[in-house]
DNA sequence: TTTATAGTTGAACATATATTCAACTATTCA
DNA sequence: TGAATAGTTGAATATATGTTCAACTATAAA
């Protein structure tokens, strides 16, 4: 996500109410978290990662069984698998030639029942 | 987020275990829902846009302001309050020139939340 | 009406990213 | 050892998307 860095040093207008920018400044969280909480939710905002999800919730599973359910190829699969590997969402381990994976946090589950709640009712 | 429809109309590879493909597809979310719970997370996926909302997560803010707390363009700001507004995360009111907006959702916060105790634990 | 300011919008551009493809590694079994 | 299967990986491709720019609307004040 390296954004722009041109021009926008500065905003193109006047503060209009400047105590509540102040204020509002001190109160929100550092850059650099908003920032790794932005790069958490871009995990869970492809709607093949959301449902590798929502299947390890309920069970451990390979490689295999992940594309045969979403009907996708396992390069795919592996590959999202990589992402949500690296961003320690899931966990895996190794038995004979296949390798099973799970959620690995356990805030997923939360942040996942979360969001659900939200569409389910919208 | 429309996927490549090509190719994968089967998956490469044999099922393993289909007890547990069986199980888990009966448990699982419909696809629609899971579709839209992606175009959630993914509006929460973007730096620009988790700022704004931990903006106003403090207090209703004109665009002007938004624009001066993150040093961007009102243009780019107001590109990224029209997809806040579209998915009804935020709401607003227009007050002579200046338009204010505010988080419109119950869930917003708790996700929101949820996401930054993650991180923070990290 | 004229001017100024707040905000919006569409197109263009640059960048990010998901899937495909082919080639690869790892493990098991004959 | 050789064949088969599970899984991984890098490059290429197609697509999605965030910011910029310029032009626009809306409101207020002179």
């Amino acid at each position: 996500m390296a954004k722009y860095s041109a021009a926008a040093d500065r905003c193109d207008c006047a503060v209009i109410h400047e105590d509540i920018v102040k204020k509002v400044r001190k109160l929100m969280p550092d850059e650099e978290l908003l920032l790794n909480l932005a790069d958490l939710f871009k995990v869970f905002g492809d709607s093949t990662r959301v449902r590798i999800i929502s299947a390890l919730i309920h069970s451990e599973m390979c490689v295999c069984d992940i594309a045969a359910l979403l009907e996708m190829t396992k390069s795919a699969i592996s590959h999202q698998l990589r992402e949500l590997r690296q961003t320690k969402l899931v966990k895996y381990r190794r038995a004979g030639k296949v390798v099973y994976y799970s959620l690995d946090d356990i805030h997923v589950k939360n942040i996942f029942r979360q969001g659900l709640a939200h569409v389910s009712e919208g």
